[in-house]
DNA sequence: GACCTGCTGCGGGCTG
């Protein structure tokens, strides 16, 4: 301990031994020793509650104190991507900064008016703040950003691994660019991560120039045991004497879950719903006080904050049934078991789950995953008989035991975020040459993959008359136009990702969550939500508004949502459990049976022996063994030649048009280079925020950047028809 | 066939 402690300036010694700690935490040490040493980048990687956070303030504020820089602005940044973070981490920096007598500043939505006014005049200390808020400054008081961060040491990225390679993360990327660029000199970053299976992309997302000299400090496995049991249960075979499948898992997680802290993740909101009020019944039932909520983000901040404090307090046994949003972000404490309901859709997150059981010492981490299938009958269609979701879930298990998860993802060309930049960057400076725009950003910044070319195209498509986002003064500078002087004015311009339209649903004039707006609503009618059931009375179209009052009976409405994204390894894995005979141990015998059905019809229909299976004269299975971005690449490719494509896991159900040729025929000729157009089977490219404003051809590029490989379908075809 | 995240400036009204 001592030679790193040693390091440490004395205020930050001090608040050490006042916290009685005995000593530092490895990556505590080892951390310090980098920041004190050298100027390298850093990324500290360890799990939830792992001292992350000291492993990089700890040794930053000391810098601060002993050797701060000439000049004035904020000494420390941190960026955090919840609003819930910034608030837990401020508090926690408070205490040290107390004795060291530097200002902590939480910045987001929610913090008043005053303390940024007051920060802004005299801008000293860290400064802790979300990619969005950040945005602000930059448009709001562009030409401020010199002084403002002018003696600013380090910037700490929080939760590194999930901002990576989203829009949220170029965004962030390219505002750490522009930053550096507004001061004149690079800053040193720290990354804060969960431990991934590939750290590369991570060091290359921090220091895209430099990746390799990013030093990386990882927190030791010391994993907790883990106990795991998989159960199956068949649905659709409900009598009068027989639960349904989802009562059945409802009384098993009663039975086993009450009296403790745990997390069960059900996969959707409309789940959770279902879950949360088949739970909240039983208790009810038996008499006995209610330890089930539901927990996900259309429920109002003032119940997930009430199930968050109930998860908190050990007094209280809690289960938490939710969605992701109980995944990451504030540390609600241990958990007894996380629950797993129907196969989740990367192993990443599976693993994030799992750490929020066993951290106590001494405990065992318990992952209880749940896998409904349907009963099966002679008119039973193949996915059903070949029990994806099973497994799926049991290919996740290996995977995760394995110690592998999805990397993060390659990087696309974003030009719904470029979009967003190049206003950004305009409004910043109050105009700005293209030149000096595309330097900016694709030269120094993230978007590297956007050729001159495609960047001029990108520019005149949002300066097009109709379009009007930017338009070009005698001077040859770009300005905003009308449209996005106005865009660029209202607040909602600041976050790159898009978000539905919602009603609020509202009972005694208060606010109980939201509901997309494509759910069918009259009043009279009867809905669950919030774990408890209601009768709609009003429905205001304008105002976006919903009353209701408590009811006996509902359904769950509908959320919606994307489709899932699975990874090649995932798919691979599925087809090695298809075709393997190994019994998992952790399965209960419904399982058992479950994998054995699987196997028998997956052997039934030899596709061992051949990858495309003939169903009838029309209609074809064709075994993919890839993941969804390469199936569905395919899958559009087939539509664009006149065929009806269904996609499952790993799979295509193929059935021919009026007047489609022969389906080998065309998957030798897409093997042999393919030359049609992916696009004439009819995909909607508007998926981000700021695609509107693009040309169809630009739509194009960026889909085929990120969501399909046209470049790969001769080699994907010539390996199925290999088989 | 899914989930999650975020937001400024101004003016009006009230309190001390």
């Amino acid at each position: 301990m001592s030679s790193a402690f040693d390091k440490l300036a004395r205020p930050v010694q001090k608040w050490i031994r006042q916290q009685g700690w005995r000593e530092l935490r490895d990556i505590q040490a080892r951390s310090i020793r980098t920041i004190c040493e050298t100027n390298a980048d850093l990324i500290v990687a360890a799990s939830t509650a792992g001292g992350k956070t000291e492993a990089a303030f700890l040794p930053l504020i000391s810098q601060v104190l002993d050797e701060p820089f000439d000049g004035i602005g904020f000494d420390l940044l941190y960026i955090g991507p919840l609003k819930a973070l910034i608030t837990d981490q401020a508090m926690r920096l408070e205490g040290i900064c107390q004795e060291a007598e530097l200002p902590v500043i939480p910045w987001h939505g929610d913090v008043s008016q005053s303390i940024k006014t007051r920060a802004l005049k005299s801008p000293k200390g860290i400064l802790l703040i979300t990619p969005e808020s950040l945005e602000a400054l930059f448009i709001r008081r562009g030409l401020e950003i010199a002084r403002v961060f002018g003696a600013t040491q380090a910037v700490v990225i929080d939760e590194l691994h999930t901002v990576l390679d989203s829009e949220r993360g170029v965004q962030l990327c390219s505002l750490l660019t522009r930053l550096e660029l507004a001061i004149k000199r690079p800053i040193r970053r720290i990354g804060l991560s969960a431990t991934l299976g590939d750290m590369d992309l991570a060091k290359a997302y921090l220091r895209p120039d430099a990746a390799s000299s990013v030093q990386l400090i990882e927190a030791d496995g010391g994993e907790a045991e883990l106990r795991l049991q998989l159960r199956g249960y068949v649905s659709g075979d409900e009598d009068e004497n027989s639960p349904s499948a989802t009562d059945a898992i409802a009384a098993h997680l009663f039975k086993h879950l009450r009296g403790s802290d745990n997390l069960v993740f059900a996969g959707a909101r409309q789940r959770v719903e279902i879950y949360a009020d088949r739970l909240r019944e039983l208790c009810e039932r038996e008499h006995l006080p209610q330890e089930f909520y539901p927990h996900h983000a259309s429920l109002s901040r003032e119940h997930r904050d009430f199930v968050e404090r109930r998860l908190k307090d050990v007094a209280k046994p809690t289960t938490a049934v939710c969605t992701s949003t109980l995944e990451l972000g504030i540390d609600i404490g241990d958990v007894t078991c996380v629950a797993q309901i129907g196969a989740p859709f990367n192993v990443a997150a599976l693993r994030q789950r799992l750490g929020r059981s066993g951290r106590r010492e001494g405990q065992p981490a318990i992952l209880r995953q749940y896998a409904v299938e349907a009963k099966l009958t002679s008119e039973s269609s193949f996915v059903d008989r070949l029990r994806l979701g099973l497994i799926r879930s049991i290919a996740m298990i290996d995977l995760l035991l394995e110690g592998w998860c999805e990397p993060p993802k390659p990087e696309a060309l974003h030009l719904s975020t470029l979009v967003h930049q190049i206003l950004s960057v305009i409004a910043q400076r109050g105009g700005a040459s293209a030149n000096v725009i595309y330097n900016v950003l694709c030269r120094e910044g993230p978007f590297r993959q956007v050729t001159t070319e495609v960047f001029a195209n990108v520019l005149r498509a949002i300066g097009h008359p109709e379009t009007d986002l930017i338009e070009q003064s005698g001077s040859g500078l770009l300005l905003l136009g009308k449209t996005g002087e106005r865009l660029v004015e209202h607040y909602s311009f600041y976050a790159v990702f898009q978000t539905p339209e919602e009603f609020r649903l509202v009972v005694d004039g208060r606010d109980l969550g939201t509901l997309p707006v494509d759910n069918v609503l009259a009043p009279g009618m009867l809905l669950i939500f919030s774990g408890r059931r209601w009768v709609v009375q009003e429905i205001h179209d304008l105002e976006k508004v919903i009353v209701v009052k408590p009811a006996k009976a509902g359904v769950p409405p509908v959320f919606g949502g994307d489709p899932g994204d699975i990874h090649d390894k995932v798919i691979e894995q599925m087809f090695a459990v298809l075709e393997g005979d190994f019994k998992p141990v952790y399965m209960d015998a419904v399982a058992h049976t479950m994998l054995e059905e699987a196997r028998a019809h997956y052997d039934q229909l030899e596709f061992q022996a051949n990858n495309i299976r003939s169903l009838g004269e029309h209609t074809w299975i064709i075994a993919t063994r890839f993941g969804t971005v390469k199936t569905s690449t395919l899958a559009l490719a087939l539509r664009s030649e006149g065929f009806l494509v269904e996609q499952h896991d790993g799979f295509l159900v193929v059935e021919a048009g009026d007047e489609t040729p022969d389906l080998r025929m065309v998957l030798a000729r897409l093997s042999a280079g393919y030359t049609g157009d992916i696009f004439a089977g009819a995909e909607n490219l508007i998926t981000e925020k700021f695609h509107v404003y693009l040309s169809r051809p630009l739509l194009e590029l960026d889909a085929v950047s990120s969501r399909l490989v046209p470049g790969l379908l001769p080699g994907m075809t010539s390996r199925i028809l290999q088989v």
